[in-house]
DNA sequence: TTAGCAGTTAGCGCAATGCCTAAATACCAT
DNA sequence: ATGGTATTTAGGCATTGCGCTAACTGCTAA
């Protein structure tokens, strides 16, 4: 969890991950987006990896990389339900809890 | 949104959020939950403020802290939408949406 | 005004971040 | 093996972040 906010605390990182969320890419794919170096966006996609937001997979001279949404959403909304008690999450699971919509010193 | 994920990338700030999800407390009180100095922690809750995350009031001595889900809610809410496209939000407006349940990569 | 508590601001040290270039590794093709 | 492309690793440098203590401001109470 720690890992993963930091990785969301980086603008690059927000929108590798925007990018991903669209289609796999490869590194170079990647850097070619941004203004700034291929190792700099290397360090980036490993910092996602290591957060569990992205996952890699190499296929001949290529590394594939593809967003880990699941990781993303759980996180967040992991993290909003420990905060905003026992509100509506963003999952599947609970689609039933959904429909009760408690209203607590906001409402 | 930039300054909502650098607030949310310190631990010590995601805990002052989770105590002020249960009540509005001073700055104090803040600090005397935390093992760091008061002035650390005033410097925190000036960053949750500037993100948007907490408001403050000044009561007599005593300045009040307290949160602002919907900024924290609608910023993590919409940045999950930009990365999982047209997922349920976990915001109020669209409970009827949230029904559909769309599928996507990951279905 | 003076004393005292609550909180913030200022300034410092240190560790971590983010960028870069250069060099190394991994794979493909010859 | 050799050369070329894709990507990562290594090392350096400037900037930022986070903790601290000390000093300052705002309010309450005598």
């Amino acid at each position: 969890m720690q890992r993963v906010f930091e990785a969301l605390a980086s603008s690059v990182r927000r929108q590798i991950l925007a990018l991903l969320s669209h289609a796999e890419l490869s590194a170079g794919d990647i850097a070619s987006r941004f203004k700034i170096s291929k190792p700099s966006i290397s360090q980036h996609l490993s910092i996602l990896e290591a957060a569990g937001l992205v996952a890699s997979e190499r296929r001949g001279q290529f590394v594939f990389y593809r967003l880990v949404r699941e990781n993303l959403v759980n996180t967040l909304d992991g993290y909003v339900q420990q905060v905003c008690p026992v509100r509506r999450p963003l999952r599947k699971e609970s689609a039933t809890r959904a429909a009760k919509a408690t209203p607590l010193s906001e409402g």
